[in-house]
DNA sequence: CGCACTGAACGTCAACTAGC
DNA sequence: GCTAGTTGACGTTCAGTGCG
Protein backbone atom coordinates (compact mmCIF):
# COMPACT_ATOMS: atom_id res chain seq x y z
CA UNK A 1 0.00 0.00 0.00
CA UNK A 2 2.45 2.87 1.07
CA UNK A 3 5.07 1.39 -1.46
CA UNK A 4 2.14 1.95 -4.30
CA UNK A 5 1.15 4.82 -2.92
CA UNK A 6 4.04 6.74 -2.49
CA UNK A 7 5.88 5.66 -5.20
CA UNK A 8 9.22 4.63 -3.37
CA UNK A 9 12.20 3.42 -3.84
CA UNK A 10 13.80 6.40 -5.67
CA UNK A 11 17.45 7.50 -4.79
CA UNK A 12 17.75 9.07 -1.65
CA UNK A 13 21.09 10.38 -0.27
CA UNK A 14 22.04 8.33 2.85
CA UNK A 15 21.90 8.89 5.55
CA UNK A 16 22.39 5.94 8.41
CA UNK A 17 24.38 3.35 6.55
CA UNK A 18 22.86 0.71 9.23
CA UNK A 19 20.30 -0.88 8.11
CA UNK A 20 19.45 -2.14 11.55
CA UNK A 21 18.63 1.01 13.11
CA UNK A 22 17.15 1.86 9.96
CA UNK A 23 14.39 -0.64 9.67
CA UNK A 24 13.89 -0.64 13.72
CA UNK A 25 12.87 3.02 12.79
CA UNK A 26 10.74 2.25 10.29
CA UNK A 27 8.64 -0.27 12.59
CA UNK A 28 8.93 2.40 15.16
CA UNK A 29 7.13 4.53 13.07
CA UNK A 30 5.02 2.08 11.29
CA UNK A 31 4.09 0.87 14.68
CA UNK A 32 4.05 3.55 16.76
CA UNK A 33 3.34 1.45 19.98
CA UNK A 34 5.60 -1.24 19.48
CA UNK A 35 8.02 -1.22 22.17
CA UNK A 36 11.67 0.01 21.83
CA UNK A 37 13.51 -1.75 24.65
CA UNK A 38 14.30 -4.83 22.45
CA UNK A 39 17.09 -3.32 21.08
CA UNK A 40 19.08 -2.38 24.44
CA UNK A 41 18.19 -5.46 26.07
CA UNK A 42 19.10 -8.42 23.35
CA UNK A 43 22.62 -9.53 23.42
CA UNK A 44 24.95 -9.83 20.49
CA UNK A 45 24.61 -13.38 19.89
CA UNK A 46 20.76 -13.47 20.02
CA UNK A 47 20.89 -10.43 17.69
CA UNK A 48 23.39 -12.16 14.93
CA UNK A 49 21.02 -15.18 15.18
CA UNK A 50 17.99 -13.62 14.74
CA UNK A 51 19.62 -10.99 11.77
CA UNK A 52 20.94 -14.29 10.37
CA UNK A 53 17.71 -15.57 10.39
CA UNK A 54 15.67 -12.60 8.50
CA UNK A 55 14.68 -13.42 4.74
CA UNK A 56 16.78 -12.25 1.94
CA UNK A 57 16.62 -8.84 1.09
CA UNK A 58 15.48 -10.09 -2.16
CA UNK A 59 12.45 -11.83 -0.93
CA UNK A 60 11.47 -8.93 1.65
CA UNK A 61 10.99 -6.78 -1.41
CA UNK A 62 10.05 -9.01 -3.44
CA UNK A 63 7.21 -9.73 -1.19
CA UNK A 64 6.35 -6.39 -0.50
CA UNK A 65 6.44 -5.64 -4.62
CA UNK A 66 3.87 -8.39 -4.88
CA UNK A 67 1.34 -7.16 -2.48
CA UNK A 68 1.06 -4.13 -4.80
CA UNK A 69 1.31 -3.83 -8.61
CA UNK A 70 4.20 -1.16 -10.33
CA UNK A 71 6.59 -1.91 -7.33
CA UNK A 72 10.32 -2.88 -8.91
CA UNK A 73 11.58 -6.14 -7.76
CA UNK A 74 14.89 -7.17 -7.16
CA UNK A 75 15.45 -8.77 -10.50
CA UNK A 76 17.41 -12.05 -10.51
CA UNK A 77 20.00 -10.32 -12.97
CA UNK A 78 20.98 -6.32 -12.91
CA UNK A 79 18.66 -3.95 -11.88
CA UNK A 80 17.80 -0.90 -13.62
CA UNK A 81 19.86 1.05 -10.73
CA UNK A 82 22.96 -0.72 -11.53
CA UNK A 83 22.89 0.59 -15.05
CA UNK A 84 22.27 -2.21 -17.73
CA UNK A 85 23.63 -0.51 -20.62
CA UNK A 86 21.04 1.11 -22.61
CA UNK A 87 23.02 -0.04 -25.82
CA UNK A 88 22.49 -3.46 -25.12
CA UNK A 89 19.04 -3.24 -25.09
CA UNK A 90 19.11 -1.96 -28.67
CA UNK A 91 20.55 -4.39 -29.73
CA UNK A 92 19.33 -8.01 -31.21
CA UNK A 93 17.68 -9.05 -28.34
CA UNK A 94 20.33 -10.34 -26.03
CA UNK A 95 19.29 -13.83 -24.70
CA UNK A 96 21.82 -13.78 -21.81
CA UNK A 97 23.31 -10.62 -20.37
CA UNK A 98 26.96 -11.05 -18.05
CA UNK A 99 28.82 -8.60 -16.07
CA UNK A 100 32.40 -9.41 -16.07
CA UNK A 101 34.53 -8.89 -12.87
CA UNK A 102 35.64 -5.04 -13.88
CA UNK A 103 32.18 -4.04 -14.70
CA UNK A 104 32.08 -5.00 -18.10
CA UNK A 105 29.02 -6.61 -19.93
CA UNK A 106 28.63 -9.59 -21.96
CA UNK A 107 25.51 -9.61 -23.75
CA UNK A 108 24.86 -12.65 -25.77
CA UNK A 109 22.78 -12.55 -28.95
CA UNK A 110 20.52 -15.06 -30.49
CA UNK A 111 23.02 -16.50 -33.22
CA UNK A 112 26.52 -16.76 -31.39
CA UNK A 113 27.24 -12.42 -31.51
CA UNK A 114 28.97 -11.69 -28.29
CA UNK A 115 28.45 -7.93 -27.36
CA UNK A 116 30.90 -6.75 -24.97
CA UNK A 117 30.31 -2.83 -23.55
CA UNK A 118 31.33 -1.04 -20.71
CA UNK A 119 29.15 0.69 -17.90
CA UNK A 120 31.01 3.55 -17.64
CA UNK A 121 31.41 4.62 -21.20
CA UNK A 122 27.86 5.98 -22.97
CA UNK A 123 26.16 4.99 -26.15
CA UNK A 124 27.17 2.54 -28.41
CA UNK A 125 30.80 3.75 -27.78
CA UNK A 126 31.70 0.95 -24.74
CA UNK A 127 30.15 -1.83 -27.19
CA UNK A 128 31.76 -4.45 -29.05
CA UNK A 129 30.43 -7.22 -31.25
CA UNK A 130 32.01 -10.73 -31.68
CA UNK A 131 30.58 -12.62 -34.13
CA UNK A 132 31.46 -16.47 -33.87
CA UNK A 133 32.10 -17.99 -37.20
CA UNK A 134 33.03 -21.12 -36.71
CA UNK A 135 30.88 -22.50 -33.71
CA UNK A 136 27.15 -22.42 -35.69
CA UNK A 137 24.00 -21.11 -34.19
CA UNK A 138 23.25 -22.19 -30.54
CA UNK A 139 20.32 -24.28 -29.66
CA UNK A 140 17.39 -22.35 -28.73
CA UNK A 141 17.24 -21.73 -25.17
CA UNK A 142 21.44 -22.78 -24.61
CA UNK A 143 22.95 -20.70 -22.17
CA UNK A 144 26.29 -19.64 -24.44
CA UNK A 145 28.55 -18.60 -22.18
CA UNK A 146 29.93 -21.14 -19.42
CA UNK A 147 32.04 -19.48 -17.10
CA UNK A 148 33.21 -16.24 -16.80
CA UNK A 149 36.47 -15.67 -14.34
CA UNK A 150 39.73 -14.10 -14.04
CA UNK A 151 42.94 -16.20 -14.98
CA UNK A 152 46.14 -16.22 -13.01
CA UNK A 153 47.60 -13.23 -15.31
CA UNK A 154 44.62 -11.06 -14.66
CA UNK A 155 42.62 -11.30 -18.10
CA UNK A 156 39.21 -12.32 -18.28
CA UNK A 157 38.17 -15.40 -19.92
CA UNK A 158 34.67 -16.18 -21.26
CA UNK A 159 33.88 -19.82 -22.21
CA UNK A 160 31.53 -19.92 -25.30
CA UNK A 161 30.09 -23.05 -27.27
CA UNK A 162 32.78 -25.37 -29.11
CA UNK A 163 35.54 -25.20 -26.65
CA UNK A 164 36.38 -21.86 -27.28
CA UNK A 165 37.03 -18.91 -25.18
CA UNK A 166 36.72 -15.36 -25.23
CA UNK A 167 39.85 -13.46 -23.50
CA UNK A 168 40.07 -9.81 -23.18
CA UNK A 169 44.04 -9.21 -24.28
CA UNK A 170 46.79 -8.19 -22.15
CA UNK A 171 47.94 -4.77 -24.23
CA UNK A 172 44.50 -3.24 -23.49
CA UNK A 173 44.24 -5.71 -20.21
CA UNK A 174 47.45 -4.36 -18.29
CA UNK A 175 47.34 -0.65 -19.89
CA UNK A 176 47.11 1.71 -17.54
CA UNK A 177 43.42 3.81 -17.09
CA UNK A 178 44.39 6.74 -18.38
CA UNK A 179 46.13 5.31 -21.39
CA UNK A 180 43.09 2.88 -22.18
CA UNK A 181 40.44 6.41 -22.07
CA UNK A 182 43.14 8.05 -24.99
CA UNK A 183 42.60 5.49 -27.01
CA UNK A 184 38.74 5.45 -26.80
CA UNK A 185 38.50 3.07 -23.54
CA UNK A 186 38.13 0.41 -25.68
CA UNK A 187 39.37 -3.48 -24.73
CA UNK A 188 40.27 -5.84 -27.42
CA UNK A 189 39.12 -9.51 -26.85
CA UNK A 190 40.04 -12.35 -28.64
CA UNK A 191 38.43 -15.79 -29.49
CA UNK A 192 40.83 -18.43 -28.65
CA UNK A 193 41.09 -21.85 -28.44
CA UNK A 194 40.63 -23.50 -24.62
CA UNK A 195 44.95 -24.62 -25.23
CA UNK A 196 45.68 -21.64 -23.36
CA UNK A 197 45.98 -21.94 -19.48
CA UNK A 198 42.70 -22.32 -17.57
CA UNK A 199 42.04 -19.51 -15.14
CA UNK A 200 42.57 -20.98 -11.70
CA UNK A 201 39.04 -22.21 -10.42
CA UNK A 202 37.36 -22.64 -13.57
CA UNK A 203 36.60 -26.55 -13.82
CA UNK A 204 35.65 -27.56 -17.33
CA UNK A 205 33.98 -30.56 -16.63
CA UNK A 206 35.63 -32.77 -15.65
CA UNK A 207 34.55 -35.91 -14.80
CA UNK A 208 35.34 -37.48 -11.33
CA UNK A 209 36.32 -40.99 -12.55
CA UNK A 210 39.23 -39.44 -14.50
CA UNK A 211 40.91 -38.32 -11.43
CA UNK A 212 43.49 -40.68 -10.03
CA UNK A 213 46.65 -39.80 -8.30
CA UNK A 214 46.56 -37.44 -5.12
CA UNK A 215 47.97 -34.86 -6.72
CA UNK A 216 44.99 -34.53 -9.59
CA UNK A 217 42.98 -34.91 -6.24
CA UNK A 218 44.15 -32.51 -4.53
CA UNK A 219 44.20 -30.32 -7.67
CA UNK A 220 40.86 -30.89 -8.10
CA UNK A 221 40.24 -29.78 -4.47
CA UNK A 222 42.16 -26.37 -5.08
CA UNK A 223 40.00 -25.45 -8.46
CA UNK A 224 36.85 -26.47 -6.45
CA UNK A 225 38.01 -23.97 -3.59
CA UNK A 226 38.56 -21.70 -6.41
CA UNK A 227 35.58 -21.49 -8.08
CA UNK A 228 33.46 -21.36 -4.63
CA UNK A 229 35.68 -18.34 -3.79
CA UNK A 230 34.97 -17.11 -6.89
CA UNK A 231 31.08 -17.73 -6.66
CA UNK A 232 30.62 -16.17 -3.25
CA UNK A 233 32.78 -13.75 -4.29
CA UNK A 234 30.52 -12.50 -7.08
CA UNK A 235 27.22 -13.42 -4.48
CA UNK A 236 28.89 -10.85 -1.69
CA UNK A 237 28.84 -8.45 -4.53
CA UNK A 238 24.81 -9.33 -5.47
CA UNK A 239 24.58 -9.25 -1.95
CA UNK A 240 26.06 -5.82 -1.00
CA UNK A 241 23.95 -4.31 -4.00
CA UNK A 242 20.48 -5.72 -3.09
CA UNK A 243 21.30 -4.41 1.02
CA UNK A 244 21.83 -1.05 -0.67
CA UNK A 245 18.84 -0.96 -2.48
CA UNK A 246 16.80 -2.50 0.51
CA UNK A 247 18.08 0.36 2.63
CA UNK A 248 17.12 2.94 -0.05
CA UNK A 249 13.72 1.96 0.11
CA UNK A 250 13.48 1.81 3.97
CA UNK A 251 15.23 5.32 3.97
CA UNK A 252 12.06 6.39 1.26
CA UNK A 253 9.58 4.44 3.64
CA UNK A 254 11.13 6.25 6.49
CA UNK A 255 10.32 9.91 4.74
CA UNK A 256 7.53 9.29 3.54
CA UNK A 257 6.12 8.04 6.84
CA UNK A 258 7.45 10.79 8.44
CA UNK A 259 5.61 13.34 6.50
CA UNK A 260 2.23 10.88 7.02
CA UNK A 261 3.02 11.17 10.78
CA UNK A 262 3.00 15.10 10.49
CA UNK A 263 0.18 15.44 8.02
CA UNK A 264 -2.39 12.99 11.22
CA UNK A 265 -0.81 15.03 13.47
CA UNK A 266 -1.55 18.42 12.17
CA UNK A 267 -5.30 16.82 11.07
CA UNK A 268 -5.70 15.58 14.57
CA UNK A 269 -4.90 19.17 16.22
CA UNK A 270 -7.33 20.54 13.41
CA UNK A 271 -10.37 18.25 14.11
CA UNK A 272 -9.45 18.91 18.11
CA UNK A 273 -9.88 22.55 17.58
CA UNK A 274 -13.14 21.86 15.74
CA UNK A 275 -14.53 19.50 18.27
CA UNK A 276 -13.64 21.67 21.16
CA UNK A 277 -13.86 24.82 20.08
CA UNK A 278 -12.73 27.69 23.21
CA UNK A 279 -14.98 29.31 25.09
CA UNK A 280 -13.44 32.52 26.40
C1' DC B 1 53.40 17.44 2.47
C1' DG B 2 52.76 13.79 5.66
C1' DC B 3 49.81 11.76 8.82
C1' DA B 4 45.58 10.09 10.95
C1' DC B 5 40.92 9.30 10.35
C1' DT B 6 36.78 7.77 7.90
C1' DG B 7 33.72 5.61 4.75
C1' DA B 8 33.02 2.65 0.88
C1' DA B 9 34.03 -1.46 -1.42
C1' DC B 10 35.87 -5.77 -1.40
C1' DG B 11 37.23 -10.84 -0.19
C1' DT B 12 36.68 -14.48 2.84
C1' DC B 13 34.64 -17.33 6.37
C1' DA B 14 30.93 -19.33 8.71
C1' DA B 15 26.21 -20.04 9.73
C1' DC B 16 22.06 -20.54 7.86
C1' DT B 17 18.17 -21.48 4.35
C1' DA B 18 15.93 -23.44 0.38
C1' DG B 19 15.52 -26.66 -3.16
C1' DC B 20 16.37 -31.20 -4.80
C1' DG C 1 21.30 -35.36 3.51
C1' DC C 2 23.59 -32.66 0.06
C1' DT C 3 24.48 -28.64 -2.45
C1' DA C 4 24.11 -23.98 -3.88
C1' DG C 5 22.73 -19.56 -2.57
C1' DT C 6 22.41 -15.82 1.01
C1' DT C 7 24.15 -12.79 4.34
C1' DG C 8 26.36 -11.11 8.85
C1' DA C 9 30.91 -10.50 10.64
C1' DC C 10 35.56 -9.41 10.17
C1' DG C 11 39.77 -7.86 8.17
C1' DT C 12 41.97 -5.37 4.30
C1' DT C 13 42.58 -1.84 0.80
C1' DC C 14 41.98 2.57 -1.11
C1' DA C 15 40.37 7.18 -1.94
C1' DG C 16 38.86 11.37 0.17
C1' DT C 17 39.33 14.78 3.92
C1' DG C 18 40.95 17.51 7.70
C1' DC C 19 44.75 18.97 10.55
C1' DG C 20 49.39 20.26 12.08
Amino acid sequence: MWWHQHNLCFRHPVEEDYSGDLEEKVATIAETDESAESEGVIDSHKRREILSRRPSYRKILNELSSDVPGVPKIEEEKSEEEGTPPNIATMAVPTSIYQTSTGQYIAIAQGGTIQISNPGSDGVQGLQALTMTNSGAPPPGATIVQYAAQSADGTQQFFVPGSQVVVQDEETELAPSHMAAATGDMPTYQIRAPTTALPQGVVMAASPGSLHSPQQLAEEATRKRELRLMKNREAAKECRRRKKEYVKCLESRVAVLEVQNKKLIEELETLKDICSPKTD
